[in-house]
DNA sequence: AACTATTTATAAGA
DNA sequence: TTCTTATAAATAGTT
């Protein structure tokens, strides 16, 4: 998807995998505020990179409160609650 | 992303929703999938269509292991455990 | 951080 | 619903 095809395999060099992982969890973050947007579907998305950097999308108001409380959590289990609001 | 540009708000018609969301929900999907192995990245992805089906995606064991226990819950709470492997 | 050539995703139609 | 294809969107490498 970009000036060259690339494999789908492990990113060898570190500067260029941070760049991409930036660039795809945007990515990935967007296209899941539109599926969400246009289908009126919930959804919720954790991400950790692969120095256990966690990353949350949520589109519902319980992730968005949620979030802080994550993102400074030390502990090596995370809880991930989803409530449906059917 | 298609023959036209659609706006993103919510798909009035029930049939287009439902392609709509079918499409992009395996899109979503795929990229997390390209973004978990390109960049070394736990990530899982909970989504509730509008009608209230879930739908899970997971590149760790964990996730893999619970899939059907989570499709097969029938209650309104789901508790969605994220196990970091660092 | 911005640009742009190119690949990829997808909206509509068959 | 599955396949096709024209077009929009994402992004890899570059600046």
């Amino acid at each position: 998807m970009g000036k060259r095809k690339i494999e789908i395999k492990e990113i060898d060099n570190k500067k260029r995998m941070n760049v991409t992982f930036t660039k795809r969890r945007q990515g990935l973050f967007k296209k899941a505020f539109q599926l969400s947007t246009l289908c009126n579907a919930q959804i919720a998305i954790l991400v950790y990179s692969a120095s256990g950097k966690p990353y949350l999308y949520g589109n519902s108001a319980f992730f968005r409160f949620n979030h802080q409380a994550l993102l400074q959590s030390q502990s090596q289990f995370i809880f991930f609650f989803f409530l449906p609001l059917y």
